[in-house]
DNA sequence: CGCCAAATTGACCGAGCTCAAAACGAGTGG
DNA sequence: CCACTCGTTTTGAGCTCGGTCAATTTGGCG
């Protein structure tokens, strides 16, 4: 109980600013809507178990998946710019998730001028989950964006539990076609697909993870390793 | 001259915080890019006259259009997390910005308690901004996200001249395609059609809406008027 | 054991990508 | 003023990837 939001740490947001009486710990049941489209609540939330999409339903009553928020990471920051929320929040399983109002983030951040900057890094970060996001769809073929989005998560996965090549979806093949663009028929295909040639063993949600080379190839993304060698002008 | 960045505020962005000494007018020729990935300014740009565009380079040399930046509009946010840019910004055409020191935005903003809120609204306007070309590439027609993508740009460029319906593409069929995450052939078949049935008519980069509800049908839009009725709970 | 949701697999077809050619427009030089 | 060039846009003709529809399998739960 006495860590809290702590786990935000770990996901390179908040070095644990939240004491004990920051925030209230909220379940939710699987389905459950943690916040809706209007509401005008001022808080963020930081997912403690389980985890969440944020989405968005169009005029015709599609459904749009705009992010995943696995634990230790934040959702509801969308609230802050327009005073309420523009999205929805639906857990996908049963989840915990710990709040962070409004109020005291602004009085907090506004006392403690290092945390000012804090805040700011952690709007970049959703500003670049929201650009890769960006990147992943503009990939022309499904299976680029397939790839990704498993590396995508691996990465996520892999800052709690360590170097495990171990994945537990969440979700449902139909959301994730619903934030790839994709439909739900293709999404399994190329599950199978990645797991005949030998990248990926898959059952059901469960997914392990046999050549993370090959998937990144795949995804069209840089090798492995250092990320972002410094730049030349560092060198010599 | 006295003027210079206060287009800002016609953008909905800053109450013309800048009084004269802020920023230099920057002129960039047409294919000159603003900034490139790694550059480490600490700045943020608006656009004075001209266009530019946002791109992201993937591994294998294709280019991903993440925004088009039209007059009186930001770009650079992406540096302020960070603290170096992720995106390249290159010109559309002959293009004049005027620039905003990291550094002045910062002491400024902390000075201020009002601003701070302001740089938090802007904030949230790019994050809109991202989410809304989510949720283009997330439609899953062609003539859709074409239909999505003018009707974005007409209410942009309305801010400035009132209610005009004629718009200069300041970007190629291609730009677009990239954007839209589309061959340049099908924005141009997309656009060729939406003139058939009598919705726009194109010469060119000159375009005239001439059917606006129509467009917004189109694009799977709300009719028109009035953006968010007040929710439900108002009422009686 | 039966029920229901989720996932897989198959067959078909159409939207959109690719390749290719033509039309257009703007700038340049004779 | 015209001829020429180069980039952009448009249009055409095939073909493929992925969407749609449908049947089957799987797995969880009462």
């Amino acid at each position: 109980l006495r860590q809290f939001c702590q786990q935000a740490g770990a996901a390179g947001a908040f070095p644990a600013p939240e004491p004990a009486q920051a925030g209230k710990l909220v379940p939710l049941a699987r389905g459950a809507s943690l916040f809706r489209v209007g509401d005008a609540e001022g808080a963020v939330y930081v997912v403690r178990t389980g985890a969440l999409k944020t989405i968005a339903v169009t005029e015709d009553g599609e459904e749009h998946v705009l992010g995943f928020h696995l634990p230790g990471e934040l959702l509801g920051l969308d609230s802050l710019a327009s005073g309420q929320h523009c999205v929805e929040a639906v857990a996908l399983a049963e989840t915990h998730v710990c709040v962070v109002s409004m109020h005291t983030l602004l009085s907090r951040s506004s006392a403690t001028p290092g945390l000012s900057r804090e805040l700011l890094q952690v709007f970049g970060r959703t500003a670049m989950d929201c650009h890769a996001h960006v990147d992943v769809l503009l990939r022309r073929q499904a299976g680029e964006r397939i790839a990704m989005f498993l590396h995508g998560l691996l990465l996520r996965f892999q800052r709690d539990s360590s170097t495990s090549l171990e994945l537990n979806l969440p979700m449902s093949r139909e959301d994730v076609g619903r934030y790839l663009g994709l439909a739900l028929e293709t999404v399994s295909r190329g599950f199978t697909r990645l797991q005949d040639d030998g990248v990926i063993a898959v059952a059901g949600r469960a997914v392990r993870i046999l050549n993370p080379d090959e998937l990144r190839r795949i995804a069209l993304l840089p090798p492995s390793g250092t990320d972002s060698e410094p730049p030349l002008e560092r060198q010599a």
